[in-house]
RNA sequence: GGCGGCGUGGCCAAGUGGACUAAGGCGACGGUUUGCAAAACCGUUAUUCAUGGGUUCGAAUCCCAUCGCCGCCUCCA
């Protein structure tokens, strides 16, 4: 059985198959680039990141395109709808698109610390004014968009799948409107395509309705379009998206081009803090950089990006994570053995007997990768793929305490390491900033010296000094470890 | 008001009709190892899946009811 995937469209879990054999498009709704990346942020942006690595790990070549929204979606659907990024510009003194670089920037700083893939193309909102302009225009001789005034809506009554995305009816909607309904609109379902600028708003194009900005939804239907072509295999996003964004997204896009817009939709569930909806004015926001650097008062301490990766994988993509201290730490605990057991292999490779792999490993490391790919191929059981990987580390523990390990066995686990902890779920480095790395030669060196040292101490059973070395050690970080022969090693804590 | 989801060991969490006498992680406890540690390994830690009914040969998994929690319906991942 290949990849199943839960398609929101029709709810129910679909054997993937792309358009077009051994190539996939995935659109996936970026950030508003206003703000820092947070925690919401990771899990969305993580969950489709192992969707990427996945599809590539399966053999499909894959085009990913994650937007910016970087020209400031309404805050409400009327007309003194205020634009999210000219607030935050307003506020910080900047030009809109001088903040949108900002955080543009930050943002790729955080999804590279997360090990997020960067994507093959980050199109921004504001590069396709023009290809927004022609698809109102489309969609008004169409006659599914009408101009009022030198705003343009779509007139959600002309569309009739209206709703099948989110399983709403218009009149649903309009019972539980809880918005002012502008008065421009035939329909209050109707969304804005084209809004007028007033002459104070910063951002704003000429358009054949005067000059304007693009409305909420259509930069995603136009650039997957221009990208991906008019019918793209996935598309992905926030669960929150998907009424009313991913509905108008539909509308838009099928009207204009009379055929399926997206075959598979995937939306990824929400994080709360301590159980409760994350809010800037709830007092448990933490954004990336906090999270990072453990400066939070709801935070214990700081937590290693890959370790906040870990925890996001260890439940699925359409469940609810809940974020607090004690949950991030025991990822960072879970996430360090991993660690721990990936640079012991990785260092006992060379010391070990030259001989190739034993076969009942090799016959174990395949049951375990069979069961992996089967954990994926259920509409990306994380959780179950990562119980794989720790079930890697406690093989690989057991032959190395055993000390019979080949170096043909050592370079298998190794390789499934990197192949499924790492590429796949990118929790595994390639390098890991360790003793004996080149870049720490002259710390290795030094903590030497003081294992020297200590050694002498505890011939001598002076076990005062030896502990008093150790502790001293440990707090800077280093951590030593007696072996059974007499040795001693050390590593960063 | 409408729509959707969740409730599994001390904590996080997978499993959604039979291989479940419920995966994995964290934690705790005991053992091996150690001068003592650390790390690692071995073992123990849910007769039970919010509660009460029902369907079925069989239910954590399906149905009904009750309680509790969460999210969306407004830019938001």
């Amino acid at each position: 059985m290949g990849l199943r995937l839960h398609n929101t469209l029709g709810r129910k879990t679909e054997e993937f198959k792309p358009l077009q054999e051994g190539r996939v498009g995935v659109y996936v709704c970026g950030p508003t680039v206003y703000g820092h990346a947070h925690l919401g942020h990771a899990k969305s942006y993580v969950s489709f990141d192992i969707l990427v690595r996945y599809l590539r790990y399966l053999g499909f070549a894959v085009k990913d395109l994650p937007n910016f929204t970087d020209v400031g979606q309404l805050t409400d659907d009327a007309d003194e709808g205020e634009d999210t990024l000219a607030v935050a510009a307003i506020k910080e003194h900047k030009h809109p698109m001088a903040l949108a670089e900002y955080y543009t920037a930050s943002y790729f700083k955080d999804m590279d610390e997360l090990c997020c893939v960067r994507p093959d193309i980050s199109p921004r909102a504001t590069g396709h004014i023009p290809e927004q302009i022609a698809l109102v225009k489309t969609l008004v001789d169409k006659g599914f968009a009408y101009e009022v005034n030198g705003s343009v809506y779509f007139e959600v009554a002309r569309f009739p799948g209206y709703g099948k995305l989110s399983g709403r009816s218009v009149d649903e909607m309009q019972a539980g409107a809880r918005v002012a309904v502008s008065t421009e609109k035939k329909h209050p379902a109707d969304f804005a395509l084209w809004k007028k600028a007033e002459p104070n708003h910063i951002m704003q194009w000429y358009s054949p309705w005067g000059w304007g900005y693009p409305g909420w939804h259509l930069e995603c239907s136009v650039m997957s379009m221009k990208y991906l072509g008019e019918t793209i295999d996935i598309h992905g996003g926030g669960i929150e998206n998907q009424f009313p964004h991913h509905e108008c997204e539909i509308a838009q896009s099928e009207a204009a081009n009379g055929v399926p817009f997206v075959r598979y939709w995937l939306h990824n569930n929400m994080v709360t803090v301590n159980g409760r909806k994350m809010g800037k004015s709830l007092n448990n926001f933490i954004n990336l950089k906090e999270l990072f650097s453990g400066e939070h008062q709801l935070l214990s301490r700081p937590y290693d990006p890959l370790a906040v990766r870990q925890l996001i994988l260890q439940s699925h993509y359409r469940s609810p994570i809940d974020f607090s201290d004690a949950a991030l730490a025991a990822a960072q605990s879970g996430y360090d053995r991993i660690k721990d057991a990936v640079i012991s292999v990785r260092k006992q490779i060379e010391n070990a007997p030259d001989a190739l792999a034993c076969a009942s490993v090799t016959c174990e490391l395949d049951s375990l990768r069979q069961k992996f790919d089967e954990a994926m191929n259920d509409d990306l059981n994380t959780a179950v793929a990562l119980s794989v990987i720790f079930e890697l580390v406690k093989l690989a523990n057991r032959l190395m305490d055993a000390g019979s390990a080949t170096a043909g066995t050592l370079r298998a686990i190794e390789e499934m390491f990197n192949t499924l902890g790492g590429s796949v779920l990118g929790i595994v480095r390639n390098e890991y900033s360790q003793a004996g790395a080149a870049d720490d030669a002259l710390l290795d060196h030094l903590v030497g010296m003081m294992i020297t040292q200590r050694q002498e101490a505890r011939a001598n059973k002076d076990f005062a000094t030896s502990d008093a070395i150790r502790d001293k050690l440990l707090a800077f970080g280093v951590v030593l470890e007696d072996k059974p022969g007499g040795e001693c090693t050390w590593r960063r804590k």
